[in-house]
DNA sequence: TTGAAAGCGCTACCAG
DNA sequence: CTGGTAGCGCTTTCAA
């Protein structure tokens, strides 16, 4: 296999990319050795391979010790750090991080879960944390579940290999072992988009239960009272039940009669759901006034659905959605909706982590934490 | 509107963290965690510390070697392999990534880099990849560029300290120090979404400009004439910036006039720009028959504004899009739009990375250094 | 302010 | 099939 002194795999392709960018032949053995064309070095190395501290300490005329302190940003004459840097620039050396990481015991991920890396809100929340958590070099560690706990538990395990300082999950609901691991693990946790009622750790989420109600009591205001509420068939998004169940809830509070509920769709409900669950509900309760959604996805396809039907929104039947997605601004009619902010879930998970980072020796911080995320409900033409 | 972060967390540690974050905001050096103010591990349960191979190895009476051939799946006495996992499963223990990567020279990062994650085409590309990478036991590093190169080159930076295998960038368009980053590196390097004149090493994407010729020859088929084009205002997504280019060249080789350009809104154009967007082109040119849209957002949003002013589409004007988005499919009228697989491009890019990687086998697999991705005009209802 | 030595936890290598 | 040894590239610790 592969041997110490010749690594030949990571730089598999150092033969092709000379081909193509330098002006000798390429030598054909993959082999990595030969003439580097960094810079004006002469290759004095015994070895052709990307520049290690020692080889910056060298040139530089200081110790390893020296150049780390440089690069940590650790109190150095000015002259020496002018020195150091300059031998680094030469060299194009970049620090490996996996050494540091294990020397210090101390690495620079923070791992974070959501269900669906294409979903906007979850997107806006990653954007969130990495914003948050980039400046103090922390490197996200990003894992899509695709709404599965037993993926999540694969994600989780698989990334704990890389010691994280800390983790960020989406929901209340995750698998035993989820839980040992993360428990085992003792690294800070978050649970987002939710309220859990055991959270592992901490907690920065709100709860869709209520927000839904909220939704349901607008609804009433406006005069609407045959409320329908389209969800998703599988019970994989959970806060998408959560917002179900308030919606039960509140309609029951209300007296607003038995509950109109399709469900309708493979989680995460999207756009292309919206039509025929819409299609649904109006063949099961023709009388319907008003319809709830699980978001606004489907709140636009069921408007667009009511578009084809010759409905007039909200004239002939109202819509609301859930989340504030851009599409509830553009559509036209433009979407009731329950604003969240994502962005926000994601840089105050994130200065959560870095202020429990802060406190790992310290006892004197309560372990359990919870932030309440707000939401409004945000009357537009739809609904 | 969304509340921002209210900074005020109920934290002691919150404010240093914060002021944290200032300073470091301006500082040009790039530099990692320099101002953590973890002075000392507190080393206190011995026992808190997380199993090590070490401690498999003791309890389970064997060789941390052997312990480390059952976890690398290497052939070891069916007896011993049982008592190994069983000393793992009874430690919880999970082994430490980074340092098997010291030992190892061979990390399992692969390094991507999209311009948005919250670009649906973009995030369906990275599960392609993700989904041809990960039964490998590859861990992607994400990185968002946020349409900016100077940030991608940052990026690559930070993400060259993980010694990735291999590195996956959107686009041709890079920075002279990101190109010299990657050629140093010696890593095997792929960018998608286009197809460069001079490709840093492979790439897997289409011509931008011919898929936007494609359609214009569409539009003229169809009975359109006075054929308008709605851009980004920046110069920042090149790949709209192309499509353009194919839109204006197409115009004039099949003498259909002066082009009708509409630059508006910072990129990536979405599509709140769509309306606005439509409301100049239609002051400008009243008498525009079609609109072509550099993304199926703007298209929606323009479809939007068109029902606003009581226009029909496409019986007052048709409007076209790019990308087949699932608005594209949803959206009433449906819209007639250039389809790309993103997915595809993801997990063909991911074999590629692949078969770079496998290419220590010495024999050349003459791998095609271009992957050119189909794209299809895909007729729908709004033109 | 700087340097030398001692590992971090794991895997390659070669003996047994 | 298994074990001992010797590092991987860096940071910690302590001494100069």
């Amino acid at each position: 296999m592969l041997s110490r002194c010749q690594p030949v795999l990571p730089y598999s392709a150092d033969s092709r990319i000379q081909a193509t960018f330098e002006q000798h032949s390429g030598n054909p053995t993959p082999r990595p050795m030969g003439t580097t064309r960094i810079n004006d070095r002469v290759v004095s190395d015994p070895q052709a391979s990307p520049p290690r501290m020692s080889d910056v300490a060298r040139i530089a005329g200081v110790s390893k010790m020296t150049v780390s302190r440089v690069l940590a940003g650790h109190s150095v004459a000015p002259a020496t750090r002018e020195r150091v840097q300059q031998a680094i620039d030469k060299l194009g050396y970049v620090a490996d991080a996996a050494a540091g990481a294990l020397s210090s015991g101390r690495s620079e991920f923070v791992a974070v879960l959501v269900p669906s890396l294409a979903s906007s809100n979850f997107s806006d929340t990653v954007r969130g944390l990495s914003a948050t958590l980039e400046p103090h070099g922390l490197q996200l560690l990003i894992g899509d579940t695709d709404y599965d706990l037993v993926r999540e538990e694969r994600l989780v395990r698989s990334m704990l290999r890389y010691q994280p300082r800390c983790i960020a999950l989406t929901g209340s609901q995750h698998t035993e072992g989820t839980r040992q691991l993360l428990q085992r693990s003792r690294i800070p946790v978050v649970e987002m988009w939710d309220l859990p009622a055991n959270p592992i750790d901490m907690a920065v989420g709100f709860s869709n239960a209520r927000a839904a109600r909220e939704m349901v009591r607008y609804l009433k205001e406006r005069g609407y009272r045959k409320i329908g509420f389209l969800a998703g068939a599988s019970d994989l998004d959970r806060r998408g039940l959560e917002r179900l169940k308030g919606y039960q809830q509140e309609m029951k509070a209300q007296g607003l009669g038995e509950p109109r509920v399709i469900r309708f769709g493979e989680s995460p409900i999207t756009m292309s759901h919206g039509a025929p669950a819409l299609d649904a509900l109006l063949e099961q309760w023709p009388d319907t006034d008003a319809v709830m959604c699980v978001s606004d996805m489907s709140a636009f396809g069921a408007i667009m659905q009511c578009h084809r039907r010759g409905l007039s929104v909200p004239a002939d039947i109202a819509v609301a959605g859930f989340g504030n997605f851009e599409v509830a601004v553009c559509c036209h009619p433009t979407i009731t909706t329950v604003s969240v902010d994502a962005y926000g879930i994601g840089s105050r998970t994130g200065k959560l982590l870095l202020s429990s980072l802060g406190s790992v020796s310290a006892q004197a911080v309560p372990q359990r934490r919870k932030l309440t995320i707000d939401y409004t409900v945000i009357a537009r033409e739809s609904a």
